[in-house]
DNA sequence: GTGACATTCAAACAATTGTTTCCAATCACG
DNA sequence: CGTGATTGGAAACAATTGTTTGAATGTCAC
């Protein structure tokens, strides 16, 4: 569909700062194109509409993210041959492929800037989008984590996945404007990779904790 | 300002459904009044512009909690005077008055989704609007915390405090969605409270979790 | 009733949106 | 070189946006 990667790449390039930067009702084509020095019909033509183009943005961190992580969790799975995969390895192999694919372009803010939006952006088409297409990735690593937390409800996991999902989304996607509270406030320079490995005995103990008293499921009913 | 409440409620109970349904810059103005069955120049006569709806929509609920958050505060430190104010009580304090506010209008679940937006939306004027208004709160609230945390380095409790909004913000901001998920998936039925009470012990072992290995500006033995 | 005021209403406003059109430039290839 | 398809760009498109206008309507004091 696209041969000339040069304008292609300049348009996803810009798009994917302006839709961190904004959100994508608030970025206009004509933001994109114009400060990606593209003409206007240029994103219709590439890409077909706005909203194949936000698709688009997403793909590119995606599809890499995806098949990184895939490979990763192979690996894994080969090394513990049959065996249980600690919760602590898992986490950190997530960990890991999230933080190495925006790495070739320093985007780890805008990458989860954008995980952020489209999780909030209640664009009904968005989590449609990334739920059928990159859904296997996240249903592979849940079953992984089942295994690694076998005393866990199944509803509890689920639940505390999410808790967990929030913590990271909500942190490094708001993290320009935390990290200048936290930079002037205690004067302590935060990179990336300081607050993963704040992150990590937090997470680890969620997942860990206690269970909640009276579950709901076993006796009453509403 | 406004002498007819019929008119400007009514405004702002369909406001604040639609910004929670489907953000602000996705909802327009005819979206509202069209809905709401009143004129589109109301929205302008009674609020001045958009703009001002959207706070208006965030004080109504702003307002009663911030009020009854700090007689909450009050009670509680009359209680303990001049002790130290457990961590378990200073949450089980803010959740309850999170959830008593709307609770009069049976709508817990467009509060958090306008919370949730406020963080995302980068709509910078709403954040700053927010942070001006309503931040002592926040602020008495997170030296109390400091107070019941002291092994805690200043920065650590920061960011810990900060993923636990994020998990809280997150979950219950995207609650419809992940309810769906949950109710096919496990069959169960969930409310806003079980949430809650799932949350309680997830957030507590969070801010107790172990420090992370090799603080950067700071000295750990062992 | 009359006057004064606040509110509602239909219409138009100017600005911006995503998308399309049409023509010139470019390129591959015989 | 010449031909034909592909890609670039300026302008126009139709639709929607937030906002404003000015007249009509309502409400209450006198």
């Amino acid at each position: 569909m696209a041969q000339q990667p040069d304008t292609v790449t300049r348009i996803l390039d810009t798009a994917e700062v302006l839709f961190a930067e904004r959100g994508f009702a608030e970025t206009s084509l004509r933001n994109i194109t114009s400060k990606a020095k593209v003409n206007l019909a240029a994103v219709n033509y590439h890409f077909g509409s706005k909203k194949a183009l936000i698709q688009a943005v997403f793909a590119r961190y995606l599809d890499p993210f995806t098949e990184r992580f895939h490979t990763a969790l192979d690996e894994l799975e080969a090394r513990h041959a049959g065996g249980v995969i600690p919760l602590e390895e898992l986490l950190e192999t997530m960990a890991r492929c999230v933080l190495e694919v925006p790495a070739e372009r320093n985007s780890l803010k805008v990458f989860m800037r954008l995980l952020g939006l489209a999780y909030s952006q209640a664009q009904g088409h968005l989590r449609r989008y990334i739920q059928e297409e990159y859904g296997s990735a996240f249903t592979r690593f849940t079953e992984l984590v089942r295994l690694a937390t076998p005393e866990l409800p199944d509803a509890e996991r689920f639940w505390r996945l999410h808790f967990m999902l929030g913590t990271v989304i909500f942190t490094l996607s708001g993290l320009d404007a935390l990290r200048d509270i936290a930079e002037q406030d205690y004067g302590e320079h935060v990179g990336v990779r300081d607050l993963v490995r704040r992150l990590r005995p937090v997470v680890v103990a969620a997942m860990n904790a206690p269970l909640p008293e009276s579950l709901p499921s076993q006796r009453e009913a509403g």
